[in-house]
DNA sequence: GGAAACAGTGAATCATCAC
DNA sequence: GGTGATGATTCACTGTTTC
């Protein structure tokens, strides 16, 4: 079983990081305070939606619908709900690394409520993202459209905040090499990844689609960063986090939750490094300076460089620059002064003839580059 | 062209509804006050999205994006805006009847706010429905997920008020017998449809397409019924409603915008009767990425996929991509790379064995577009 | 005349590192 | 923290020009 922390016993523990892969049971608030100062880098939390239901609700066929009418959906007001909402999303800050991102997935019911909270409290809105339901339940009385989505926003925690991870060569080069959308199309969690206990009910009202979660955690994450998730709930998050090779932390409050979470984290098998392997665009390529190419000798001093349709052309100098009209400068400042504009990548934009065909530069960088990893 | 009124001349006449298909010029809050209580029975508001906007942002190819940075959109603070959002949407209540409903339209710059208010003013909310665009904006720095939707958010005046009215059948007759889901497929309004000034501009920044209202009137109003457009802007609101047999009424303070919308909805010809039935909306073929494939669980990481005569083959890795000989990348990267040619179809090159026989991963992709019929 | 290449554009909160 | 240099980055569609 994964390993599950009662909060007190949390509190008088010597090692810091002791939650890392672990449930603490506790109140979501309190179980943040516990914790380190920016200790991980993606949160993941799917708060009580505070729905607001009337009476009971019938199918058609005079069968009741079996909804969200847990205590912890409760709220006495929209005070109440948002005097909560600050609480846990001030906490979950204080423990957020400054280069990391926080999830919160929603409803109408209190999405709105949410994102207006987290402009509030100064976290910088990424995305908000649709995920659309691909089964989702009927509207039964049709007074309304079928409620068919739920909505999820992606912050970092302040609106300077630089450096949060986002996989966007990997996302692109899984979707068709086109870049992905805000819309994602899921079904809802059924069938057998739906938790059962032993009267056959489900386990938790929400669970959420692990494939809900895989997008988001290979989206927003590296492999060995920790995931946490204030509402572990069935612990969906952290059965994802553990396949994909991500540490989590889940803080839950009710031990039935907890035993169902934690004997189904306990039987994920962990996916392999190779698996694991995210695809990396030239962005997290080392740099290689155009120097590096005279002194390799894939270019001379004095070579004459042109752009793809030989308009405008330049000549190498020895220090590594190029001269054109009697100016001169960088690749990428000379490549920008010849057509007149602000900014240009001098690696694309200038060529050299290799029998007679013509290549962009950036090809001899990725010369460079190869040699250099041969010699790791 | 459509009557315009300024405001100060509605305010002396004596016709309490000389204001029905008609422009008023003024600020908003200040014309909703000259209307008569409980006279309109939808709304369509497009508010300002506060887009909080930073620097010029510039295409992959240097070229300047012509952003929405006009002073109408541009407020000190979120208190200021909540001011704001307050203020019209009180003032929108009162002309409201207790029949009708509300639309709002937005992005998440804005979205949340909008929603939370509507709920502190005691609204209640019946849908949030989203606008996929099928040809959105990309994002062009690859930082983030292309923003490719807006969201709607569809209230009643008051959580007792019963009565509204929601054409359910007719909206489930239009959409092949099966009920109008909340997530919505049109493109963004271009082409012959996009107002254009006499220099070749666009005449508003965010003029939206009118397939998208001629959904929201044919759904919540019926023949006859007034809907309101507290910012009318180039009058699509308007021009809809006219077409649709519907009464209008529009608020606007620029004068530019206002000529064009009355032009704009002088030309429009209602439709006779018999044509009044609701327009479906754009149904394409679904795309479907390959890590699709891997979320519903077809395909595996660490799954070895080969070409048809099993001279190459590649191993699945868990963000959607493949990896062989040390490379990665999409399915049709890598393809492509293995066979040393310039591109190549991954769906018909890959292929997966299956209890011995060997096939296509298109083949699983028709599984999934099977599971997916009826979506758009 | 038709096809193909080229150019333009849409509610966008759009970089990172070294000095 | 501010400044300057490096150099990474786009999808669907419309309309125009070229061959």
């Amino acid at each position: 079983m994964a390993s599950v922390f009662p909060l007190a016993e949390l509190r008088r523990s010597s090692d810091p990081f002791a939650w890392v892969d672990s449930i603490i049971k506790g109140d979501c608030v309190a179980a943040l305070d516990a914790l380190p100062d920016k200790s991980v880098d993606v949160i993941f939390a799917d708060p009580p939606y505070n729905l607001q239901l009337g009476g009971a609700l019938h199918r058609p066929d005079q069968s009741l619908v079996d909804a969200c009418d847990d205590h912890w959906d409760q709220f006495a007001s929209f005070e109440a709900y948002d005097a909560f909402t600050r609480a846990w999303l001030l906490a979950c800050r204080r423990v957020l690394k400054p280069t990391g991102t926080i999830w919160v997935i929603g409803s109408y019911h209190n999405i709105f409520r949410v994102g207006a909270t987290l402009q509030d409290l100064n976290f910088w809105i990424l995305n908000d993202i649709v995920w659309r339901k691909t089964n989702p339940m009927p509207n039964f009385k049709g007074r309304r459209f079928q409620n068919a989505h739920e909505t999820m926003i992606w912050a970092s925690p302040d609106p300077k905040a630089k450096g949060y991870t986002f996989n966007y060569d990997a996302l692109k080069a899984s979707n068709d090499d086109v870049q992905m959308r805000s819309d994602w199309l899921f079904p809802i969690c059924s069938g057998g990844e739906r938790l059962k206990g032993d009267d056959g009910k489900k386990v938790h009202p929400t669970q959420k689609p692990e494939a809900l979660l895989a997008r988001v955690i290979m989206a927003s994450t590296k492999p060995g960063d920790i995931v946490l998730d204030p509402f572990f709930g069935s612990g969906t998050t952290g059965a994802v986090a553990k396949r994909l090779g991500r540490h989590f932390v889940g803080i839950e409050r009710e031990q039935d939750y907890i035993d169902a979470a934690s004997a189904r984290i306990e039987a994920v098998e962990p996916l392999g490094k190779v698996e694991l392997t995210v695809l990396s665009g030239k962005k997290a390529e080392p740099r290689v300076a155009f120097n590096a190419l005279i002194e390799a000798d894939l270019v001379k001093p004095g070579q004459v460089l042109t752009d793809a349709k030989r308009r405008y052309s330049a000549i190498i100098r020895a220090d590594g620059t190029l001269t054109a009209n009697g100016e001169g400068g960088s690749i990428h400042r000379l490549g920008a002064k010849v057509q007149g504009l602000d900014a240009c990548n001098g690696w694309t934009f200038w060529h050299y003839e290799d029998n007679g065909a013509i290549r962009p530069i950036d090809d001899l960088r990725s010369v460079i580059r190869s040699r250099m990893a041969g010699l790791e």
